[in-house]
DNA sequence: AAGACATGGTTCAATAATTGAACCGGATTT
DNA sequence: AAATCCGGTTCAATTATTGAACCATGTCTT
């Protein structure tokens, strides 16, 4: 059951690193028979979501995206406006920034704005799905997000990216009692290696983290004297991006970032 | 047949004026049975190109399109320059600008970025259709699009908006004739009463137009003495925005434009 | 130059998913 | 309190979907 979803699902597979799919490709990738992919494509294409490359005869994804993402802008601004705040923030830090939401129980890079100040910088992938172990970002939504996403998370397979990944259950517990007491999180190269991540919720209207915005920074330049620079702007930022998504922030939430100890 | 397209199609019943939509009205609209509208929201909510509001039950674009859209922003670049070249143009005219892109026949807008000079703008729905024969975009892709484009749409329904819509087909060819010549094309409230719109083609590799760029001006500015400004700012927008879509102009195409006799 | 192996796309009978009328329970309206 | 509206469910009849085999074409390898 699920045609509709069928054919959408075939969207998935296009990625920034795989941008444009060829038909046998598409069909290997998704282990379905060539015939239904193409009907599907043809489908996808006909409403504009897939477009064929005429040269190449390869898929990508089409103009149709465009008009729904502009649709959702108009049912659901911020957006916009969050990615002007991304860029002032960006300014102010001189490091790239990373929005990313919850979707249901699955966090998703959803804006990147890159620094323009330096040449060595940390490049994301805008659509990839965040770990919540191992992203700063991912251990503020454990601390700030729906309760049962902790439980929901440890029951899935736990992965591990590099040496100081957090995968062992109670050190990532105690690691979340950290970031709630703090309001803000950090990953040392747990996600890639020498890269650094600085990350602050963004709450809903229920004072549930519905997002997190979280500012990448290569090894190099994450220093205790870069340190307070960080965490003022996300402190700002995180706190203007809760407003802008017509969010509050929970009662006892921290008004100004400290350190760890 | 088709029923990932059926799905598909729901999506288009929503638009900025209407961007919730509940299950009985979406089966109305649709004219489809509730049952089999549910199945497809249901589907189509899985992937996240839908979202159901938990308070009013009602159904609206979701977090997907935007993925997908930042997934096609890397596969097809350009979209966020030409935003920016907008912008700047929006500043040395002081009007809003307008991108249009042609889909298989019919021209659509993508992006919209409106003046902050004056209270009194033009806004525009920025995932319209625009029509061939009454917007100074549409003239200018039958002047400059691909070659059935005129015959496919000459073979439509002609829609008349105003009082100033041109509707006869001889008539729409004599001012195509001029816009070939002269490069560019105005409408004067042949859309909206008062709206006046100067627009000029955006080119692809071919040399054949892949969409327009336009100026909406309110009737009151839209004076002679506007009107170089306005030419100007077009001329250097379209070729910037030709070029950066990988395009070029064609041999003859006027270096700048100048107004009417 | 000839085969082997890719690719995109088509065909068609067996099958499995889609469809819509009728129905349900609840909330508003009359 | 009767009558509508709503979102959502059920189930048998039907209809569209599916996949194996098959083309035609192009590109490597031998």
């Amino acid at each position: 059951m699920g045609t509709a979803l069928n054919a959408l699902r075939l969207l998935e597979y296009f990625s920034s690193s795989l941008p444009e799919i060829g038909l046998s490709q598409l069909a290997r990738l998704s282990g379905t028979n060539k015939a239904t992919v193409l009907r599907h494509l043809r489908a996808l294409e006909e409403f504009g979501l897939i477009e064929q490359n005429p040269m190449t005869k390869s898929y990508a994804i089409g103009p149709a995206s465009l008009r729904l993402a502009a649709l959702r802008e108009i049912a659901n601004p911020g957006l916009e406006s969050a990615r002007q705040k991304m860029q002032a923030a960006m300014l102010q830090s001189g490091e790239s920034l990373h929005l990313s939401m919850l979707e249901k129980d699955i966090l998703r890079s959803v804006l990147v704005v890159e620094t323009t100040q330096h040449s060595m910088r940390v490049s994301l992938d805008p659509t990839e799905v965040l770990p919540l172990n191992a992203t700063a970002s991912g251990l503020c939504m454990l601390g700030f997000g729906p309760d049962h996403l902790m439980d929901a998370f440890l029951s899935t397979e736990i992965m591990r990216f590099t040496e100081t990944t957090l995968t062992d259950p109670d050190r990532i517990r105690d690691r979340v009692g950290l970031v709630r007491q703090f309001g803000w999180s950090g990953s040392d190269g747990s996600y890639e290696d020498g890269v650094h991540g600085f990350a602050a919720p963004i709450f809903g209207i229920d004072r549930v983290a519905i997002g997190a915005i979280s500012i990448a920074v290569p090894g190099i330049r994450a220093t205790d004297a870069h340190l307070p620079l960080l965490l003022r702007t996300l402190s700002t930022i995180s706190d203007e991006l809760t407003q802008s998504f017509g969010g509050q922030r929970p009662e006892n939430f921290p008004t100004e970032f400290h350190p760890f100890p």
